[in-house]
DNA sequence: CTAGCAAGCTTGTATATACAACTATTGATA
DNA sequence: TATCAATAGTTGTATATACAAGCTTGCTAG
């Protein structure tokens, strides 16, 4: 490494057995369930040491390609175990990563009595206070996503003082109580004629509905509707092999 | 561990390492950018050698919730940069996992010309021959979702051979190709009357629709497009933290 | 005062070793 | 034949060590 111009890019040496792996398995060379070298036979085939040998096994395994049982050993793992990803994101971030102007305006932001569906879904009693927000979001002065939000008390007790064209909700919520799970719903459905009026769609447009409750340490956080029209927002995904 | 009544579970030292370092987290007590311990610092904590300390926070980097950077150090990640995951899953692994009877009614399966835009996706050239298929899946006897497949023939030759009544096209092609990768996107649209009729639903009925793109190693093998009414189908996610 | 260098800390890679925990096979015994 | 026990092989956990590579800070020379 003394001289830069003869530099080579030497890849680390797991990454080197890692690759080999993967090139078998995608060319077919090994099929499911198949056996797979052992970290002293990988080892010895690379003359590297066994724990080196093991991290490529393990990252593999990490990534869903390979499964291993202690005192048996490792095998390729059936695709069907392979998980194909959507990832949601923030109507923030996605209209930022577009490159377009994401503006937020506030319509609705007090309290309520929580329903029977929503008391369940947020862990109250029916009946118990709630706060509600509705936010409309805009991309480039359109309207593409309306926010429908029930909040828990008393978990984040300032919601009601806070100005939502400013900072979305969700970025509110994760400063206030960092989330530590959530669980989505994606449906397609008709938006009633409130909600199309606020989003200037026909009322037999039909629109994608995701349905998201989230949860910090301390119990469920937020019950959220983020309502988008069909024609002008779509989930974007990839298969994470 | 001689006395199987004495013996007590204990954990493995990374997990209690792990565990420390989730709850400061999750309680709050560390917020988002501060600096987390060194792996120094955390072996001489909790009394164990730097690559045990090391562990501990390389598998909260690859969960998400730490950021690490060579030189610098270990920091406590943005809740943004937490994806949120929806799991794409096969139409009959889903139906099975709700305890139902999924059967599948081959419609079409025929050698076509392929279109512009398939033939794009598929990377060929306009009017190259493509295999196309429609596959009607049922919930119990319940139309629940409409497969509209193009296949590239160079690399599934013998698709047009098989019966998929008997087995899914996803479940054949991942047996002849190994996937390496997809695609998806998800929209909510209006079917057209032919699709209607199949689905048995009403032309006013909302609909998800997912497109999805798989490749191979050796280039792009298929194009699914699933339509499901929105009535009877939706996508179920949770996310990964 | 500033530019640049050096020291010290951090994470990244790699090795050698030891033992624990589990599995599958083999062989001996009843 | 059937059952149990020993054994060899595999993955899982943990440690100590060494050096590479990258960032930060502070000091020094100009």
């Amino acid at each position: 490494m003394t001289n830069p111009i003869t530099k080579t890019v030497t890849k680390a040496k797991f990454t080197v057995i890692k690759q080999h792996i993967c090139d078998n398995i995608e060319s077919g060379q090994w099929q499911q369930h198949s056996k797979v070298p052992s970290e002293n036979e990988l080892a010895l085939e690379f003359n590297v040491s066994r724990m080196t040998a093991r991290r490529a096994l393990q990252e593999l395994t990490e990534q869903g390609l390979l499964v291993r049982t202690q005192g048996a050993g490792t095998f390729v793992a059936t695709f069907k175990s392979q998980s194909s990803l959507l990832e949601i994101r923030n109507i923030a971030d996605e209209i930022a990563q577009r490159g377009h102007l994401h503006s937020a305006q506030q319509l609705v932001l007090k309290e309520v009595n929580a329903s029977k569906e929503t008391a369940i879904l947020l862990n109250l009693k029916t009946d118990d206070k709630v706060f509600y927000s509705e936010v409309l979001h805009f991309e480039n002065d359109e309207a593409i996503q309306l926010e429908q939000r029930y909040v828990n008390q008393k978990l984040v007790p300032n919601y009601l003082q806070q100005d939502f064209s400013e900072m979305t909700p969700h970025e509110y919520l994760s400063s206030e109580a960092p989330l530590t799970e959530a669980t989505h719903e994606v449906e397609a459905v008709l938006a009633n004629k409130k909600v199309c009026q606020l989003l200037n769609i026909e009322s037999t447009s039909p629109c994608l509905q995701v349905k998201r409750r989230t949860w910090s340490s301390q119990g469920v956080v937020s019950l959220a509707t983020l309502t988008s029209p069909g024609d002008k927002y779509r989930l974007g995904g990839h298969l994470i092999f």
